[in-house]
DNA sequence: GATTGCCGGATCGTTCAACAATCCTTCAAA
DNA sequence: TTTGAAGGATTGTTGAACGATCCGGCAATC
């Protein structure tokens, strides 16, 4: 290939990214909600009203609403009618209902999944735990947090489906907010570092059904200590709304 | 309970109904739009002008643009932006990734699913099949098609979560949009009747595992049937949204 | 005949203003 | 203390308008 087709290919190539490049504006209001909800600025069950949003952030109260829409689909937001789109504050059937689905998809993922075998998704889920590790070692239980969620998105991507794996990315968002009324990130995480790395070596040697067996065990144990947490909470376990 | 209380009860009742039966307008739009879908009056590739819509639904165009919006969080829809919004057309790659995401809940929810040993559960499952073998008897495949989706319906129900029978719900959905390129409806089902029941005894005798790795069978045996038929149609397998 | 450039039309994405409906809070009356 | 009414806030929706984008058709050029 001579310099000059290098050069048309180049061109060719940035035009086609410039056309992917432009983002609808309520798109880009739900991605700055998402990260806000994401990094807990925005926290549990606060509301979003959508006149005071579009002012602060220069749209029409329109571009709020889909915006606003998107994540309502996410079950980030929820929205009650007539009331208003509250950041969305799971409660103790939720956490239940989220691990129903995480116990079906994560040891169906290391028991069925497409890439289940593939060494490449294997070293990505050994990455996350050696991630965790490290991060435990210098005492960052909110980045040990971060790497067990890294963990079990990589045990899902095993599943080769861009599909499963968004929904993986609702079903962690939705956790993100369970542990936003969690101080104690460290008591909810360090028991569960080493049973990662167990079930990473599981994976890597080959024992899919012990691996896929004992997630089921690790996630049955999460829940119910979760549970256990969320039922002495302040204020308890009401809707999971609040008021205005 | 004297007359007089239950004349209240039921007042209260009514009341209550009442105020979970307003559906936004927006939502209504939904319902219609996803209906004619599934029904495949309005069919793959199909674009949804919103102008046009309003004025035939006999609302205003942002109130379609937050229908058609839900409609693209569901998949049923696809977005181009600034050319329009159409019924999305699923093509190989959007065949495979299903599949693979059923690969991993269906088999997932037989073996680890909280309801997996559930009486009622289990006979949803046999009574969904039985529905299959009784459209079968009169000839009625389109009937067959309808059965055979509440079967693996019922089956993700093994998993007790809500969450993932609405993302199933999704995939069927998708599953729907395939067909609607199939003209042989028979040639895709029959094959697959006695394995449903197979599937079902299976369950309801307790073996799990084997149920679960017969399921994984087949739907890889669909795949790769649907696939193949899939490259021999007309107009081949192009881009997942044609021309306006 | 094939390619390129321009123009017009259609319509999408967004904004704005307005209105009806709903809900919540506050205050006064019983 | 309870009930009812009024006021204010805001949500759901409508309609008009404008800028941006895209596509198709037509004419000019090679």
């Amino acid at each position: 290939m001579t310099d000059a087709n290098a050069a048309v290919q180049d061109a060719l190539a940035s035009l086609a990214a410039s056309r992917t490049v432009v983002v609808p504006a309520a798109e880009r209001v739900a991605d700055r909600i998402r990260a806000e909800v994401a990094e807990a600025r925005l926290r549990v069950g606060a509301r979003l009203p959508e006149q005071a949003l579009g002012a602060a952030l220069q749209v029409s109260r329109n571009t709020v609403r889909e915006a606003l829409s998107q994540l309502v689909a996410e079950r980030v937001l929820i929205r009650v009618p007539n009331r208003g789109v509250f950041v969305a504050q799971p409660e103790a059937d939720d956490i239940r209902d989220v691990y129903s689905a995480r116990l079906v998809i994560e040891p169906g993922a290391i028991r069925y999944g497409a890439r289940a075998a593939d060494p490449a998704a294997l070293s990505a889920v050994r990455a996350a735990y050696r991630e965790g590790r490290g991060a435990a070692e210098v005492g960052d239980w909110t980045g040990v947090a971060a790497a067990n969620q890294h963990f079990h998105r990589d045990v899902v991507a095993l599943a080769g489906s861009p599909r499963l794996e968004r929904e993986m990315g609702r079903l962690l968002a939705e956790m993100r907010l369970v542990f936003q009324r969690m101080p104690q990130v460290r008591e909810f995480h360090e028991p569960y570092l080493d049973r990662n790395g167990e079930i990473a070596a599981m994976l890597t040697d080959g024992h899919v059904e012990k691996a896929a067996d004992e997630l089921a065990r690790y996630l049955v144990a999460a829940r119910d200590q979760l549970l256990d947490a969320y039922a002495r909470l302040p204020g308890g376990t009401g809707p999971a709304t609040p008021g205005r």
